[in-house]
DNA sequence: ACCATTCTCGTACAGTGTACGGAAATAATG
DNA sequence: CATTATTTCCGTACACTGTACGAGAATGGT
């Protein structure tokens, strides 16, 4: 056989995540693993940070790691796994044992800015989390926490894993928007055309509201005022069930 | 010159949209198109639509409405381009013109469920709404629309862009979570692997509050009433200004 | 010494987006 | 009407992707 890690099920795509977090020892037999897990996903990180996703191909991270391109499938079954342990690998950053305030609004609130600070660190980051993911070590204590600090309502377990996962959800988009709003800020041919085209399109005739919100700018806002305030209502209106 | 369209800017990724938009109309002078922008766009949204989004490939699309590949790139500069004007084909699904109830609250929770309803009847909208997007004609007018409902708040020009980018950021997350539930549901032995997996990890000791989450299940919510709870949360919270 | 096992990786293949450039069609111009 | 400018059509080709295959190398158990 080829692969220990990862034989696949009924047909269902997607690797199973039990054999993938949970997999086997090596048995001791057998040819040495020049490399790892570990040294791999590193580098595919690394990558993505310095050049982005689109950067991590099977060839640049091979390259990157002294292998063979098909080396790396000894260590994940397909590149979609290694996006899941890129993701996990990150998710190693977050803190998961600080102490908590009791204040469970609070504390889920310094959850999300935590997120938010880890998505700004890895741009590449809210794309990757779009796709299938299941949980790894690491995001599964991170969860931990996040339902340690959930405790103090009465929600019952659905409901607080689903806030979990909505909150996430909420970071990742707000963060993802941000970034792409600042790589628009920093191309600024590609932002004052868009600008010039919005300025066209209100100057139509059509587009009264339109108009008059781009005559009434106001003054900027940060990003990180705008992603605090949206992420206090979305906390301050839950409810505790 | 090659193709009016889109003679690009500056160096800068992608298509400048007044030229796309607002691109000049034709001189009359030379061959005749065969196609048009709007039946290759729906055609890729109809593939979009049956077999997902990695299914519009130029070759397909192409394929489906009987031209070439090559010609596809007399009607759009590139794939991603593509993309937008699919986004934009089917925003113009959404109602612009029913009146509005004065009550900009529930008039923007009303403008929130015809977003989510619009995703889910083409899935592959959240994921595409992610990349880089300008405004086309419709979206515009269905801005126009939201603008509209904000009217009676105080809200400076851009804070009410920004809300309805948030708004949209927002439906797009939840529903595209909501698509990945169902599609994970409809593989039976896909979620079953993941629940195990759960289970296995909750077994380990190191995650009580997994265990207790797991332990108490609740009944399981509908995505829709979930949705609408965090979308009253979201716009209930918002300041007036 | 043999063998089962595990890992390494060169080669190959199907599939992608799209650059190039010739052929065909059309309208304006002489 | 002939010429020419313009626009569209599309076959071919190329660089690049993920990964299947399978031969060879390294290891530990017997």
């Amino acid at each position: 056989m080829r692969n220990v890690v990862h034989r696949e099920g009924a047909g269902a795509a997607g690797v199973d995540p039990q054999q993938l977090w949970l997999g086997a020892a090596r048995t001791g037999r057998g040819r040495k693993p020049a490399f790892s897990r570990e040294a791999i996903t590193a580098a595919a990180v690394a990558l993505a940070d310095a050049e982005g996703l689109d950067a991590v191909t099977m060839r640049r991270v091979a390259a990157e790691v002294g292998a063979g391109v098909m080396s790396l499938y000894s260590y994940a079954p397909d590149k979609e796994t290694l996006l899941e342990l890129m993701v996990d690998h990150v998710s190693g950053e977050l803190p998961t044992d600080g102490p908590l305030t009791g204040d469970w609004r609070a504390d889920l609130k310094a959850i999300g800015h935590l997120q938010r600070a880890l998505m700004l660190r890895h741009p590449w980051l809210p794309t990757a989390l779009t796709a299938r993911r299941t949980l790894g070590p690491h995001a599964l204590a991170f969860l931990e926490r996040a339902l340690a600090a959930l405790r103090p309502t009465r929600l019952d377990g659905a409901a607080k894993l689903e806030v979990f996962s909505q909150l996430t959800g909420f970071v990742a988009g707000h963060v993802g928007y941000e970034i792409a709003q600042s790589a628009a800020a920093e191309a600024p041919g590609r932002a004052a055309a868009e600008a010039r085209y919005l300025a066209a399109v209100a100057a139509d005739g059509h587009h009264p509201e339109l108009a008059a919100a781009l005559a009434a700018p106001g003054r900027p806002l940060t990003p990180e005022a705008t992603f605090t305030r949206f992420l206090d209502r979305l906390i301050d209106g839950l409810d505790t069930g």
